[in-house]
DNA sequence: ACAATTTGACCATG
DNA sequence: CATGGTCAAATTGT
Protein backbone atom coordinates (compact mmCIF):
# COMPACT_ATOMS: atom_id res chain seq x y z
CA UNK A 1 0.00 0.00 0.00
CA UNK A 2 2.79 2.47 1.23
CA UNK A 3 4.46 1.29 -1.86
CA UNK A 4 1.94 1.82 -4.61
CA UNK A 5 1.70 5.41 -2.82
CA UNK A 6 5.46 5.67 -2.97
CA UNK A 7 4.94 4.73 -6.51
CA UNK A 8 2.92 7.14 -7.45
CA UNK A 9 4.43 9.76 -5.94
CA UNK A 10 7.29 8.89 -8.14
CA UNK A 11 5.61 9.15 -11.41
CA UNK A 12 4.20 12.37 -9.56
CA UNK A 13 7.88 13.51 -9.61
CA UNK A 14 9.22 12.11 -12.69
CA UNK A 15 5.99 13.57 -14.58
CA UNK A 16 6.95 17.14 -13.14
CA UNK A 17 10.28 16.76 -14.39
CA UNK A 18 9.37 15.91 -17.93
CA UNK A 19 7.03 18.51 -18.30
CA UNK A 20 9.85 20.67 -16.80
CA UNK A 21 12.43 19.65 -19.29
CA UNK A 22 9.37 19.76 -22.14
CA UNK A 23 9.07 23.51 -20.96
CA UNK A 24 12.45 24.09 -21.20
CA UNK A 25 12.77 22.87 -24.43
CA UNK A 26 9.46 25.26 -25.45
CA UNK A 27 11.61 28.45 -23.90
CA UNK A 28 14.50 26.95 -26.09
CA UNK A 29 12.43 27.77 -29.11
CA UNK A 30 10.85 30.69 -28.35
CA UNK A 31 13.69 32.65 -27.45
CA UNK A 32 14.49 33.41 -30.81
CA UNK A 33 10.65 33.88 -32.15
CA UNK A 34 8.84 35.36 -29.48
CA UNK A 35 8.69 38.43 -27.15
CA UNK A 36 10.71 38.57 -23.88
CA UNK A 37 6.85 38.02 -21.83
CA UNK A 38 6.53 34.90 -23.73
CA UNK A 39 9.91 33.85 -22.85
CA UNK A 40 9.91 34.93 -18.74
CA UNK A 41 5.87 33.47 -19.20
CA UNK A 42 8.04 29.92 -19.92
CA UNK A 43 10.76 30.48 -17.60
CA UNK A 44 8.20 31.02 -14.67
CA UNK A 45 6.62 27.69 -15.51
CA UNK A 46 9.54 26.37 -15.61
CA UNK A 47 10.68 27.93 -12.03
CA UNK A 48 7.76 26.90 -10.55
CA UNK A 49 7.47 23.29 -11.87
CA UNK A 50 11.08 22.74 -10.56
CA UNK A 51 10.12 24.30 -7.24
CA UNK A 52 6.94 21.90 -7.18
CA UNK A 53 9.54 19.07 -7.74
CA UNK A 54 12.00 20.04 -4.52
CA UNK A 55 9.10 20.47 -2.83
CA UNK A 56 7.97 17.09 -3.44
CA UNK A 57 11.30 15.57 -2.85
CA UNK A 58 11.43 17.60 0.36
CA UNK A 59 8.87 14.90 1.40
CA UNK A 60 9.94 11.90 -0.12
CA UNK A 61 10.83 9.38 2.15
CA UNK A 62 13.61 7.31 0.41
CA UNK A 63 15.10 6.96 -3.06
CA UNK A 64 17.91 5.51 -2.16
CA UNK A 65 18.27 2.58 -4.33
CA UNK A 66 15.37 3.44 -5.94
CA UNK A 67 15.83 4.65 -9.84
CA UNK A 68 17.92 7.65 -9.41
CA UNK A 69 17.88 8.06 -12.61
CA UNK A 70 14.87 9.86 -14.26
CA UNK A 71 14.46 9.63 -18.42
CA UNK A 72 11.48 10.20 -20.28
CA UNK A 73 12.83 7.65 -23.16
CA UNK A 74 13.71 11.11 -24.95
CA UNK A 75 16.66 12.67 -22.53
CA UNK A 76 19.72 12.55 -24.14
CA UNK A 77 21.48 13.90 -20.98
CA UNK A 78 21.79 10.30 -19.29
CA UNK A 79 23.15 12.21 -16.32
CA UNK A 80 19.95 13.17 -14.98
CA UNK A 81 19.83 12.91 -11.39
CA UNK A 82 18.46 14.24 -8.49
CA UNK A 83 20.96 16.64 -7.64
CA UNK A 84 21.76 20.28 -8.02
CA UNK A 85 23.79 19.33 -10.79
CA UNK A 86 20.77 17.80 -12.82
CA UNK A 87 19.96 19.36 -16.78
CA UNK A 88 17.16 20.53 -14.99
CA UNK A 89 18.73 22.86 -12.81
CA UNK A 90 21.32 23.64 -16.02
CA UNK A 91 18.09 24.85 -17.96
CA UNK A 92 17.10 27.62 -15.62
CA UNK A 93 20.86 28.67 -15.16
CA UNK A 94 21.43 28.62 -18.71
CA UNK A 95 18.34 30.31 -19.42
CA UNK A 96 18.89 33.25 -16.39
CA UNK A 97 22.12 33.52 -17.89
CA UNK A 98 20.79 34.20 -21.19
CA UNK A 99 18.36 36.81 -19.42
CA UNK A 100 21.13 38.58 -17.82
CA UNK A 101 23.50 39.02 -20.99
CA UNK A 102 20.34 40.07 -22.67
CA UNK A 103 19.35 43.08 -19.80
CA UNK A 104 23.18 43.82 -19.14
CA UNK A 105 23.87 44.32 -23.68
CA UNK A 106 20.47 46.38 -23.29
CA UNK A 107 20.26 45.05 -26.78
CA UNK A 108 17.63 42.13 -27.98
CA UNK A 109 16.51 41.08 -30.90
CA UNK A 110 12.88 39.61 -31.93
CA UNK A 111 11.61 38.21 -34.77
CA UNK A 112 7.83 38.59 -35.23
CA UNK A 113 6.43 35.73 -37.32
CA UNK A 114 4.08 36.94 -39.85
CA UNK A 115 0.68 35.08 -41.36
CA UNK A 116 1.11 35.72 -44.76
CA UNK A 117 3.58 36.11 -47.09
CA UNK A 118 1.69 38.97 -49.30
CA UNK A 119 2.68 42.28 -49.84
CA UNK A 120 5.76 44.16 -48.81
CA UNK A 121 7.32 45.17 -45.89
CA UNK A 122 9.56 48.37 -44.95
CA UNK A 123 8.15 49.68 -41.42
CA UNK A 124 7.96 48.41 -37.77
CA UNK A 125 5.45 46.73 -35.68
CA UNK A 126 3.34 48.23 -33.09
CA UNK A 127 5.63 47.65 -29.74
CA UNK A 128 3.25 50.24 -27.79
CA UNK A 129 6.19 52.79 -27.82
CA UNK A 130 5.90 55.78 -30.15
CA UNK A 131 8.97 55.49 -32.80
CA UNK A 132 10.59 58.26 -34.57
CA UNK A 133 12.10 56.95 -38.18
CA UNK A 134 15.45 58.17 -38.48
CA UNK A 135 17.20 56.43 -41.17
CA UNK A 136 17.08 53.95 -43.81
CA UNK A 137 20.12 51.47 -45.12
CA UNK A 138 20.22 48.91 -48.02
CA UNK A 139 22.12 46.29 -46.13
CA UNK A 140 25.12 44.36 -48.06
CA UNK A 141 23.31 41.11 -49.22
CA UNK A 142 20.26 41.73 -47.57
CA UNK A 143 17.16 41.94 -49.52
CA UNK A 144 15.44 44.58 -47.42
CA UNK A 145 16.24 47.81 -46.17
CA UNK A 146 16.59 48.31 -42.65
CA UNK A 147 14.81 50.55 -41.17
CA UNK A 148 16.28 52.88 -37.87
CA UNK A 149 13.69 54.13 -35.44
CA UNK A 150 14.00 56.18 -31.98
CA UNK A 151 12.01 56.76 -29.70
CA UNK A 152 9.69 60.16 -30.27
CA UNK A 153 11.10 61.16 -26.96
CA UNK A 154 14.53 61.39 -27.24
CA UNK A 155 14.40 64.98 -27.56
CA UNK A 156 11.43 66.00 -25.00
CA UNK A 157 12.96 63.51 -21.98
CA UNK A 158 16.41 62.14 -23.44
CA UNK A 159 15.20 58.52 -24.08
CA UNK A 160 17.48 56.79 -25.98
CA UNK A 161 15.70 54.05 -26.70
CA UNK A 162 15.88 53.01 -30.22
CA UNK A 163 15.16 49.77 -32.66
CA UNK A 164 16.01 48.78 -35.79
CA UNK A 165 13.78 46.72 -38.09
CA UNK A 166 14.52 44.43 -40.83
CA UNK A 167 12.41 41.79 -42.70
CA UNK A 168 14.29 38.79 -42.80
CA UNK A 169 15.85 37.21 -46.28
CA UNK A 170 15.52 33.99 -45.44
CA UNK A 171 11.64 33.81 -44.48
CA UNK A 172 9.65 37.10 -45.81
CA UNK A 173 7.02 36.28 -43.35
CA UNK A 174 9.60 37.30 -40.18
CA UNK A 175 10.56 40.65 -39.49
CA UNK A 176 13.19 41.26 -37.32
CA UNK A 177 13.09 44.00 -34.93
CA UNK A 178 16.70 44.66 -33.11
CA UNK A 179 16.32 47.26 -29.87
CA UNK A 180 18.93 48.89 -28.24
CA UNK A 181 18.74 50.55 -24.96
CA UNK A 182 15.22 50.52 -23.01
CA UNK A 183 13.20 53.41 -22.63
CA UNK A 184 13.75 56.26 -19.89
CA UNK A 185 10.82 58.07 -21.38
CA UNK A 186 7.10 58.34 -19.22
CA UNK A 187 5.87 55.97 -21.77
CA UNK A 188 8.59 53.73 -20.65
CA UNK A 189 5.63 51.48 -18.87
CA UNK A 190 3.04 51.73 -21.34
CA UNK A 191 -0.51 50.98 -19.98
CA UNK A 192 -2.00 48.49 -22.33
CA UNK A 193 -5.33 49.08 -20.32
CA UNK A 194 -5.49 52.33 -22.42
CA UNK A 195 -7.12 50.88 -25.49
CA UNK A 196 -6.71 51.55 -28.12
CA UNK A 197 -2.81 52.78 -27.72
CA UNK A 198 -1.16 54.43 -30.32
CA UNK A 199 -0.21 51.78 -33.20
CA UNK A 200 2.03 52.86 -35.77
CA UNK A 201 2.02 51.09 -39.12
CA UNK A 202 5.56 52.99 -40.30
CA UNK A 203 5.95 50.50 -42.75
CA UNK A 204 3.03 52.59 -45.03
CA UNK A 205 4.76 55.13 -47.12
CA UNK A 206 2.75 58.03 -47.60
CA UNK A 207 4.47 59.57 -50.53
CA UNK A 208 4.70 56.49 -52.75
CA UNK A 209 1.18 55.83 -52.08
CA UNK A 210 -0.08 59.41 -53.26
CA UNK A 211 2.14 59.30 -56.27
CA UNK A 212 2.17 55.77 -57.03
CA UNK A 213 -1.14 53.64 -57.99
CA UNK A 214 0.51 50.41 -58.16
CA UNK A 215 2.31 51.82 -54.66
CA UNK A 216 -1.01 51.76 -53.32
CA UNK A 217 -1.67 48.21 -53.75
CA UNK A 218 1.17 47.49 -52.37
CA UNK A 219 1.41 49.81 -49.44
CA UNK A 220 -2.44 48.26 -48.73
CA UNK A 221 -0.57 44.89 -48.48
CA UNK A 222 1.81 46.25 -46.22
CA UNK A 223 -0.87 47.25 -44.30
CA UNK A 224 -2.90 43.85 -43.82
CA UNK A 225 0.87 42.24 -43.95
CA UNK A 226 1.50 44.63 -40.71
CA UNK A 227 -2.05 43.93 -39.20
CA UNK A 228 -1.17 40.06 -38.98
CA UNK A 229 1.61 40.71 -37.65
CA UNK A 230 0.03 42.79 -35.15
CA UNK A 231 -1.87 39.91 -34.31
CA UNK A 232 1.14 37.35 -33.83
CA UNK A 233 2.81 39.63 -31.64
CA UNK A 234 -0.03 40.68 -29.07
CA UNK A 235 -0.90 36.66 -28.84
CA UNK A 236 2.01 36.75 -26.69
CA UNK A 237 0.32 39.34 -24.80
CA UNK A 238 -2.77 37.27 -23.95
CA UNK A 239 -1.24 35.60 -21.38
CA UNK A 240 -0.88 38.81 -18.93
CA UNK A 241 -3.79 41.06 -17.60
CA UNK A 242 -7.18 40.83 -18.72
CA UNK A 243 -6.24 44.33 -20.04
CA UNK A 244 -4.08 42.40 -22.62
CA UNK A 245 -6.42 40.24 -23.69
CA UNK A 246 -7.39 41.95 -26.78
CA UNK A 247 -5.17 43.32 -29.52
CA UNK A 248 -5.59 46.70 -30.83
CA UNK A 249 -5.89 47.59 -34.19
CA UNK A 250 -5.29 51.40 -34.90
CA UNK A 251 -3.06 53.52 -37.07
CA UNK A 252 -1.52 56.16 -36.23
CA UNK A 253 -2.13 58.22 -39.72
CA UNK A 254 -4.65 58.03 -42.13
CA UNK A 255 -2.05 56.79 -44.38
CA UNK A 256 -4.13 54.65 -47.38
CA UNK A 257 -5.84 57.22 -49.37
CA UNK A 258 -8.71 56.16 -51.82
CA UNK A 259 -10.13 58.81 -54.25
CA UNK A 260 -12.25 60.66 -51.88
CA UNK A 261 -11.97 59.09 -48.63
CA UNK A 262 -9.10 56.84 -47.36
CA UNK A 263 -9.66 53.76 -47.23
CA UNK A 264 -8.82 53.02 -43.29
CA UNK A 265 -10.96 56.13 -42.52
CA UNK A 266 -13.77 54.59 -44.44
CA UNK A 267 -13.23 51.26 -42.66
CA UNK A 268 -12.95 52.70 -39.16
CA UNK A 269 -15.38 55.37 -39.11
CA UNK A 270 -17.73 55.78 -36.46
CA UNK A 271 -15.47 53.79 -34.23
CA UNK A 272 -12.73 56.82 -33.55
CA UNK A 273 -12.16 57.28 -30.12
CA UNK A 274 -12.58 61.21 -29.31
CA UNK A 275 -9.41 60.92 -27.25
CA UNK A 276 -7.25 59.83 -30.23
CA UNK A 277 -8.24 62.30 -33.16
CA UNK A 278 -5.24 60.82 -35.27
CA UNK A 279 -5.74 57.26 -34.48
CA UNK A 280 -8.66 55.45 -36.13
CA UNK A 281 -8.96 51.45 -35.08
CA UNK A 282 -10.58 48.63 -36.05
CA UNK A 283 -13.47 47.04 -34.57
CA UNK A 284 -13.45 43.23 -33.80
CA UNK A 285 -16.31 41.24 -33.83
CA UNK A 286 -17.82 39.90 -30.38
CA UNK A 287 -16.88 36.19 -31.69
CA UNK A 288 -13.36 37.42 -32.78
CA UNK A 289 -12.40 38.73 -29.35
CA UNK A 290 -13.96 35.98 -27.62
CA UNK A 291 -11.81 33.69 -29.57
CA UNK A 292 -8.70 35.24 -28.17
CA UNK A 293 -10.38 35.76 -25.16
CA UNK A 294 -11.21 32.84 -24.20
CA UNK A 295 -7.75 31.39 -25.32
CA UNK A 296 -6.51 33.77 -21.90
CA UNK A 297 -7.29 31.78 -19.32
CA UNK A 298 -6.09 28.17 -20.28
CA UNK A 299 -2.16 28.99 -21.31
CA UNK A 300 -0.02 26.74 -19.88
CA UNK A 301 2.23 25.18 -22.33
CA UNK A 302 3.27 25.58 -26.02
CA UNK A 303 0.27 23.29 -26.77
CA UNK A 304 -1.99 26.38 -25.18
CA UNK A 305 -0.14 28.94 -27.08
CA UNK A 306 -0.49 27.32 -30.39
CA UNK A 307 -3.99 27.44 -29.79
CA UNK A 308 -3.70 30.89 -29.37
CA UNK A 309 -2.01 31.23 -32.74
CA UNK A 310 -5.03 29.32 -34.06
CA UNK A 311 -7.47 31.24 -33.12
CA UNK A 312 -5.63 34.25 -33.77
CA UNK A 313 -5.27 32.60 -37.09
CA UNK A 314 -9.00 32.50 -37.21
CA UNK A 315 -9.22 35.75 -36.56
CA UNK A 316 -7.44 36.53 -39.69
CA UNK A 317 -9.83 34.60 -41.69
CA UNK A 318 -12.72 36.79 -40.64
CA UNK A 319 -14.45 39.04 -42.48
CA UNK A 320 -13.15 41.95 -40.71
CA UNK A 321 -9.78 41.53 -40.30
CA UNK A 322 -8.28 39.90 -43.28
CA UNK A 323 -7.44 43.22 -45.26
CA UNK A 324 -5.99 40.77 -47.75
CA UNK A 325 -9.65 40.37 -48.70
CA UNK A 326 -10.86 43.96 -47.32
CA UNK A 327 -8.33 46.23 -49.02
CA UNK A 328 -9.12 44.92 -52.00
CA UNK A 329 -12.50 45.07 -52.43
CA UNK A 330 -13.47 47.98 -50.64
CA UNK A 331 -16.86 46.93 -49.47
CA UNK A 332 -16.55 47.19 -45.27
CA UNK A 333 -18.94 46.33 -43.86
CA UNK A 334 -18.97 47.74 -40.65
CA UNK A 335 -21.89 45.94 -39.38
CA UNK A 336 -19.07 43.56 -38.15
CA UNK A 337 -17.95 46.08 -36.17
CA UNK A 338 -18.25 47.68 -32.82
CA UNK A 339 -17.08 50.36 -30.35
CA UNK A 340 -14.23 48.43 -28.50
CA UNK A 341 -14.35 51.03 -26.27
CA UNK A 342 -18.12 50.65 -25.30
CA UNK A 343 -17.19 47.04 -25.05
CA UNK A 344 -15.01 47.58 -22.10
CA UNK A 345 -16.99 50.40 -20.78
CA UNK A 346 -20.15 47.92 -20.37
C1' DA B 1 3.28 76.19 -38.22
C1' DC B 2 4.39 72.02 -36.66
C1' DA B 3 5.36 67.10 -36.90
C1' DA B 4 6.89 63.12 -39.26
C1' DT B 5 9.31 60.93 -42.99
C1' DT B 6 12.65 60.58 -46.67
C1' DT B 7 17.15 60.41 -48.29
C1' DG B 8 21.81 61.82 -49.40
C1' DA B 9 25.77 63.05 -46.74
C1' DC B 10 28.62 62.34 -43.06
C1' DC B 11 31.01 59.70 -39.46
C1' DA B 12 32.92 55.69 -36.92
C1' DT B 13 34.63 51.29 -37.20
C1' DG B 14 37.08 47.25 -38.76
C1' DC C 1 37.82 51.51 -48.35
C1' DA C 2 33.39 49.29 -47.43
C1' DT C 3 29.81 49.09 -44.38
C1' DG C 4 26.49 50.25 -40.85
C1' DG C 5 24.60 53.89 -38.14
C1' DT C 6 23.27 58.69 -37.62
C1' DC C 7 22.47 63.45 -38.99
C1' DA C 8 19.94 66.94 -40.97
C1' DA C 9 17.94 69.40 -44.90
C1' DA C 10 14.20 68.77 -47.88
C1' DT C 11 9.80 67.11 -48.45
C1' DT C 12 5.26 65.86 -47.20
C1' DG C 13 1.24 65.65 -44.29
C1' DT C 14 -1.88 67.56 -40.76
Amino acid sequence: MEKTTSKRKHVSLINELIQGKELAKQLSNHIVLCSNETNEFLIDKIISTYQKTLTMLDHWPNLEGENKTIDDGNNRDSHCSFTNESPKSEVIIKNKALFKKRKSMDTWKEQVKFGTNTGLFEGSLDDEYSWRKYGQKDILGAKFSRGYYRCTHRNGQGCLATKQVQRSDEDPTIIEVTYKGRHTCSQSKPLKKDFPSKLNIIGLDKNKLHNDKKNQLQQTQEASFTLKAELDVKRMDLEETKEDIFPWFCFSSPSIESENETMMESFCHGFIPPETSEASFFGLSEYQLGCIGLCQNVQTSESDITETVSATTSVTNSPILDLDILLHRGDFDTDFSFNISEYFSS
